[in-house]
DNA sequence: TTGAAAGCGCTACCAT
DNA sequence: ATGGTAGCGCTTTCAA
């Protein structure tokens, strides 16, 4: 009981057995639960454990009951952070798959360092995981071909541009932004401000941003609308300053569609400083976790982006995967959802 | 090159040696980098590592390495899911731990399983962590005195109600209920609304609720004032709920004083809803972080709550410990500042 | 520069 | 119910 410190530092089940008059085999045993031994044996070994405060060296474990590596129950999120300043969004993804983890009896593992392909296949190796979910999916992406070639098991939150086999979920974010500007148009805008993720994503060839512009080009191909974006940083003085550009390129605008709704209140303010509020005299629509949408002021009408959903989803269907390898590989892609709210309206004067 | 797949399974440093034609010593030279290799040697045996796909096992590695755990380089930050809704704060813990990680060239783990002490040790024990971070620490906490015994590397976000020698940071929540009423008593308001968080938590002795609870006792005595609060969970809709209980209960209040920014748009929607606009007819005054407080309209004037700052610290706290594990324990206590925005005023009809 | 062999700490099989 | 012992896959002397 009071014994107060780790002498442990190079204790063996030698030692215990000698300590506790056993033979190595009985520690062993004992150590692995296992019901062949006399109970006051395991008890007078117990208590030499406890004392010295003994704890096998799991290496030696696995080496010897031939677990090449063992099963870890861990599954790893990786968020590479570099790639991009953490937003609310990325957030809800956490939540959301580690949610799942803690409902399936599985740690959750979040990494934030960008990895190479070592790092990677280390993770696997070392037996620190048994599953990651990938994010900050390229379209180009190298991370899933190399997983598959050591049949290590992942899933991807975002698609690469050619994923036949790999298990994903993702947004349609190419119908999500039709979607928007489709309602926004609707309502009878024509002149509507568009603010997207910073060009050095898109040009990192990022999932998200790229299929965004896209769906944007075919959006204003298929409406019929002149091009009013910019590229930014998302955040509220950077999107402040944004819609205060478009404003002053085309004053004419009647609503603004943003990618993000964490950093909407800067488009908000924005035009609240130009005397337009929202949404009579301009309209707000986002794309946009439920919460922030809540949070916002108006509530954002927007396209709904389901990121706890999507993290739960993820992390399920890893760990089903993981416990059924050979099953169907899913694919879920997302439909857009717009939840209309308070932030946008007719503009003024229309039909 | 082409090679399709993994015949890796049980692939062993003697299947290379042979398969090389040279002894399973050189081969581990060469996987262990040494410098004693001819090169054309070296050449020959890496081209069969890579065209069989082998790995070593790390088991083994370690084990004949005598390296009894190595560094894992990974802190571990424990959040029991369980304990509390996870809610806009906490993850700024996370994003602030994760960003210190990142530049200490160290890797970030969360794991949100509630753990048993067995758990919690093994989690060093399996090497699978040099350090953790504990949160939602109780006032009797029993993890720090366990983890003490074994000399295993922790710090704490928050504190239990006798820490004298255990590594933390934490704000000040007794002070920071005090210092924010106070200021609403300075206004001019005499009859203030509180809403908390829920009772459970405070009946399991989680530290900032219990404290914020006796902050909140301490500033009714120090300006007389009467009770007058709601614990109940922090989400938009119990809180528009409790808001509009606290009205009827007291329709002369003129301010709120609410521990959660993030649910703080349910108070203002409530007030709204009984025809108070805020700041003018009703002030609200919160405990949230910076960005959550701008994000709210009117930005809420609020006690700052530097969740990130403080998941930053910590970590950094810890991996400072690691390095320098007999450098002196640092605690950390942080004295809460108001900062005023949009959401509080001067009653009506005061001085 | 290379090879042979002795363990690392533990499990698992075979005896007893 | 217990003990003896042969490896697990690798690293690391020590010789050659």
């Amino acid at each position: 009981m009071i014994q107060s410190s780790e002498s442990s530092e190079s204790l063996t089940i030698a030692d215990i057995a000698r300590l506790a008059q056993v033979s190595v085999s009985t520690v062993s045993r004992i150590l692995n639960g296992k019901p062949d031994v006399a109970e006051v044996t395991r008890q007078r070994v117990l208590k030499v454990i406890h004392d010295t405060g003994y704890s096998p060296d799991v290496s030696a474990q696995r080496l010897a009951s031939g677990a090449t590596v063992a099963k870890s129950r861990v599954i790893t999120l990786l968020f590479p952070m570099d790639h991009a300043e953490f937003t609310q969004l990325e957030l809800d993804f956490f939540i959301g798959a580690a949610a799942s983890c803690s409902k399936h009896d599985t740690f959750f593992n979040l990494m934030t360092e960008p990895m190479d392909a070592d790092h990677l296949l280390n993770l696997f190796r070392s037996g620190q995981t048994d599953g990651v979910i990938l994010m900050q999916i390229r379209m180009d992406d190298w991370r899933p071909e190399l997983l598959t070639r050591h049949d290590y098991p992942f899933v991807m939150i975002g698609r690469t541009s050619d994923n036949q086999h790999y298990r994903y979920i993702d947004l349609d974010f190419d119908a999500a932004v039709e979607t928007a500007i489709g309602y926004l148009v609707e309502q009878g805008h024509r002149r509507i401000g568009f603010i997207a993720r910073p060009a050095s994503a898109r040009a990192q060839q990022i999932g998200p941003s790229v299929r965004i512009m896209s769906g944007y080009q075919r959006a204003l191909e298929r409406y019929r609308l002149a091009p009013l974006y910019r590229e930014v940083k998302l955040t509220v003085p950077d999107v402040y300053e944004a819609t205060l550009e478009l404003l002053d390129e085309a004053p004419e605008l009647t609503a603004i569609f943003t990618v993000h709704g964490a950093s909407s209140p800067g488009a908000i303010r924005a035009l609240r400083d130009r005397d337009r509020l929202v949404p009579d005299d301009c309209s707000v629509v986002a794309l946009a976790t439920e919460r922030i949408a809540q949070l916002v002021t108006p509530a954002l009408t927007a396209i709904n982006f389901p990121t706890d959903t999507m993290g739960y989803q993820a992390a399920t269907m890893l760990i089903n995967a993981l416990q059924q390898p050979s099953a169907p590989v899913e694919q879920i892609l997302l439909q857009p959802r717009l939840a209309v709210r308070e932030s946008a309206s007719t503009p003024v004067g229309a039909t």
